[in-house]
RNA sequence: GCCCACGUAGCUCAGGGGAAAGAGCACUUGCCUCCGGAGCAAGGGGUCGCAGGUUCGAAUCCUGCCGUGGGCGCCA
């Protein structure tokens, strides 16, 4: 598939090398897409950034320039125009509005918007990670929807990713869920910070008699998440165990690199880290006076061996929360102390979700009794709705979600428009092969028909996609392709209304091409429904 | 006090150096002889938190302030 804007850059530095101006060391035509459709389809600014070190007019400028893209018009060129204070103005032939239909219906939705500039990296996206000491919750959600949507963006930008779930088996919290769980079974009260929810209540009547009741415990919580997350479509290649990586003597040998490279030292009967001395607030410690590890130690050594696996040339995504924000800074100068590049370590952090009820927020506690649990939510609206309402706005915001208007607003909410509009165009297909029609390839089919306004506009929204599954991957934002389908959708319904594909009244030649049309159209909706791990329905 | 994110329409949010500020919901008003009305169209509604700065150009970048959420453990 040919990027026309590739052309339309050649094609500005062809007009810029002509017109003698000597480009500044480093300098990229810029191309945009107008906001305002007599604009044209893409515009440069090229005559206004340069107008300065050159010393000209831009308006001139962008004269001259125009006047030779004019006499050597790329292909899809109709029209190149000077506009506003200076900027280059291309308008397409419809050539290229059919360019963009042959290149989804031949693409398919497996294909469509794939780039290859990732090249094979070796990607590791950490996320969920939640603590086997009870159910995920409907915050974990967020995470593992963002997580997931990421993943399957990276795969579809050529990477080769590797997701992964690291579980925390051993330690003080583990130590303390198997206390809780022994004491309710023993119809005792839980130690003091232990977990009470319901589910320890429920958990503990299928425990057996004779136990370990932490790694019984550990057993049943994964199991439980690895439902919850298989219910909304989340796999992971990698279940890591912390304790696996404890008995492996990881810990002992990281700590010995760590002392090695001088990076530790004792005060006051602890094993301190001196990540002060790369870029961390503070030195923290690793071993406690009481010689137990920190949390850190471990995690330490499971992201040097996670670099390991991903080999030198990889890369490590992780989705942390926004409470473990200030953890990215030890984490990274552990790294860097041990001679890594820390910036081969990525974290993401999404911003926490606030569960309201009613208008009263409930407090996501995970010792308290008020877990509002993943499957909960998934059961109430149902996984589609649940992944797209989690990844609608960027992980940079917060949003609040009232579980009684999510419960209410099931039908109102944007992921059944966009759905709809795919089994709309299904349904559409259905009815042509009912009525006996047969579809032709699209290079038989007069694409030229396709004039209607609504058409066009359902042809240049199509043709963002392959931009935006870039943008987003790169930017590790799915919430791009989120707003991109609404619109799209928008676009989908629109010819839906004004453009009857079939019936008596429409030309023969009109149907075929406007079939063409529809393939395309479901292309776009179930490649970018795929890519958020939604499912795109043939009817609903 | 320090660190991070956010503050855009009544509400939920896109946009994140370019030309006249965008969508959904809600509200008002039209549109079903016709591929699914879970739809389409039109309308009202904005000092893009405040104040400076950088720039030919700022909602967008920088600084400060205000507000909101999260963090600042020998918890994980």
């Amino acid at each position: 598939m040919a990027d026309i804007r590739l052309s339309l850059i050649d094609a500005l530095h062809g007009a810029l090398q002509s017109a003698a101006v000597e480009l500044p060391p480093g300098f990229q035509a810029g191309l945009e897409r107008p906001a305002r459709r007599e604009h044209g389809d893409w515009s440069s600014n090229a005559a206004l950034v340069l107008a300065k070190p050159v010393g000209c007019n831009p308006r001139e400028l962008a004269s001259q320039l125009v006047s030779w893209l004019e006499t050597n018009r790329p292909t899809h060129v109709a029209e190149v125009t000077v506009a506003g204070p200076g900027f280059v103005n291309f308008h397409l032939a419809d050539s290229w509005l059919h360019s963009v239909i042959t290149d989804a219906v031949q693409a398919g939705a497996d294909s469509y918007g794939r780039h290859a500039f990732g090249n094979g990296q070796n990607v590791i996206v950490e996320f969920v990670s939640a603590n086997p000491t009870g159910p995920v919750h409907a915050g974990h959600g967020r995470g593992a929807a963002y997580g997931d949507a990421v993943a399957r963006l990276l795969e579809r930008c050529g990477y080769t990713v590797n997701r992964e779930f690291y579980i925390n088996d051993r330690g003080t919290q583990m130590d303390l869920f198997g206390a809780s769980l022994t004491a309710r079974h023993k119809g005792q009260p839980v130690p003091e910070d232990g977990y009470s929810g319901q589910y320890i209540s429920d958990w503990v009547q299928e425990m057996p008699a004779n136990t370990d009741a932490r790694q019984w415990g550990c057993q049943r919580a994964l199991v439980d998440q690895k439902q919850v997350l298989q219910a909304m479509s989340v796999s992971f290649d990698t279940w890591f165990s912390e304790q696996a990586l404890v008995d492996s003597g990881a810990i002992a040998h990281t700590l010995e690199a760590l002392k090695s490279a001088d990076a530790t030292y004792e005060a006051q009967g602890a094993l301190w880290l001196r990540s002060s001395d790369y870029g961390d607030d503070k030195d923290r410690v690793l071993i406690k006076a009481d010689g137990e590890y920190t949390y850190l130690l471990p995690d330490i050594a499971y992201h040097c061996d996670k670099l390991k696996r991903v080999g030198p040339d990889g890369v490590l995504i992780n989705v942390w929360g926004a409470d473990h924000h200030g953890y990215i800074a030890r984490m990274k100068a552990a790294l860097a102390a041990l001679g890594h590049d820390p910036s081969r370590l990525e974290v993401e952090v999404t911003q926490l979700v606030r569960l309201e009820r009613d208008g009263v927020e409930v407090r996501i506690a995970k010792r308290s009794g008020t877990i509002v649990e993943l499957r909960d939510v998934i059961d109430e609206v149902g996984a589609d709705a649940a992944r797209f309402t989690y990844l609608l706005q960027s992980m940079d915001t917060a949003p609040t979600f009232d579980l009684a208007k999510v419960a209410a607003q099931v039908m109102e909410n944007p992921v059944f428009y966009v759905q709809m509009a795919h089994a709309r165009l299904c349904s559409i297909a259905d009815r042509a092969r009912a009525a006996g029609v047969v579809q032709g390839g699209t290079h038989q089919t007069n694409l030229g028909l396709l004039t209607h306004e609504r058409e066009h506009e359902m042809i240049r929204q199509l043709a963002l996609f392959g931009e935006i599954t870039a943008a987003a991957a790169q930017e590790r934002a799915p919430h791009r392709v989120t707003a991109w389908l609404r619109d799209f959708a928008g676009t989908v319904h629109g010819f839906y209304h004004d453009c009857y594909v079939v019936g008596s009244h429409i030309a023969p030649e009109l149907t075929q091409a406007r079939l063409a049309l529809v393939d395309a159209g479901r292309v776009g909706l179930a490649a970018g429904l795929a890519t958020l791990g939604v499912s795109a329905p043939q009817a609903m």
